[in-house]
DNA sequence: CTAAAAACTTAAGCGCGCTTAATATTTTAG
DNA sequence: CTAAAATATTAAGCGCGCTTAAGTTTTTAG
């Protein structure tokens, strides 16, 4: 009912940093399923030419499955902007929906929504949108909010999407993206900082902080 | 990978004119499966409290299986409409990318392209949307155009859709939902029909004037 | 270097939705 | 009314993606 295939590739995309094999526990975490149901489709992916899959190293992405996965990528990333842009949702309500959209649109469709917007470049959380071609925009360099020294004014560039909670709590903040944010103190026993937000004087966690990625140098 | 029960409620509710049980080889031709897989499903559909199955006889709808049944047209013509109207795509194009999106939307994101299209009442080829509740626009009186008499003038209410080809034809012509056509003649021997689009002379096959719904009355 | 722990694969089996082939029921024609 | 035809159901089995349990390989610690 959601193309395991696809979000097998979608996963293994993201996982696999630098050209090393990926392994099936990690992807197995990432899906939610045991370690055995992962090895079953290293096998099938490698059939279909997606993967080099080797026994105990874990899989490694080919050409095809490389394009594969930053298409479904890409699809999510799209959706959820459209999603956020054109139709209202709030940044925490349009990774679910776009899960499945990602699923059951032609690159057709996804190319049109692109075009609708304006061919971004990031998705509403700051996470890039691979091309048609599968490139990816140019990488920024950001840093932590965390690592941030007290008296800084930075931009936010992108932040975790990994929790709605937290989303939804940087909403109520005033956390956006390309939004400012001004670190007025760091406090040395627990790591958390006090910054201002548009004006608004606020406590950040240091875990907080630290799912918080914003430009290098004071803007 | 495209829920086969949301297909078979939407194709059940397509198929049950009044209250009697359908029959599964209708179900069968119309989802392109064996009757055998129609007697199957029944029994599941039969578990899930939304069909009466009698054997032999064919399947009823409950409320709950005609609700959902419903819901999927909706999500159908609504999709149908917005890729349509906001994204441009023509009518022929409408189908096949509904047909996967319908079961990857939630009802809060059918809502709200219904909100954008200002709560329409009918598809792209006239066909009505079901509302939230299950409503549906009253019935309108129409007519196939091969039954209007010469020297009427009236207006397309709803076309087929069942042939994407026939589709591009009725475009190339000028057919549009809400235009009108003037019938001039009817040529007896093969009862095609001699008609004017937008000042344009055009004869229509005597299959081609059955699949075109017109008003009753000249407008 | 070796034994225990961790990671991975294999084996067996399940639910789903489908198929074909065989069987049963209903409808139609004569 | 009956035999043939049409329609429907049952039986057996298949592919997919998953699970648990058992067995294998690799890694880690002592
Ligand atoms: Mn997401
Ligand atoms: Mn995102
Ligand atoms: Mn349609
Ligand atoms: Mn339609």
């Amino acid at each position: 009912m959601e193309d395991p295939k696809e979000n097998y590739l979608k996963t293994i995309v993201k996982l696999q940093k630098g050209g090393e094999h990926v392994k099936p526990t990690l992807i197995a975490e990432a899906l939610g399923v045991t370690p055995s149901a992962v090895t079953d489709m290293a096998k099938t992916l490698q059939k279909d030419g997606h993967v080099d899959y080797v026994p105990y190293q874990g899989v490694r992405l080919t050409v095809k499955g490389q394009m594969k996965g930053l298409t479904m990528i890409r699809r999510h990333r799209i959706w959820e902007l459209y999603l956020h842009k054109v139709l209202g949702y709030s940044w925490d309500q349009v990774h679910e929906e776009a899960e499945m959209l990602e699923h059951a649109s032609t690159d057709t469709l996804i190319n049109k929504l692109e075009e609708v917007l304006q061919y971004p470049l990031y998705d509403p959380h700051g996470d890039p949108i691979p091309s048609k071609t599968g490139q990816l925009p140019p990488q920024r360099d950001f840093i932590m909010l965390s690592a941030v020294a007290p008296g800084t004014c930075v931009t936010v560039l992108r932040v975790n999407d990994h929790d709605d909670g937290f989303l939804r709590y940087l909403d109520e903040i005033g956390v956006h993206i390309q939004g400012q944010i001004e670190v007025k103190e760091k406090r040395d026993f627990d790591q958390s900082l006090k910054v201002s937000i548009s004006g608004k004087e606020v406590t950040l966690s240091h875990f907080a902080a630290q799912n918080i990625f914003v430009t290098k140098e004071e803007s």
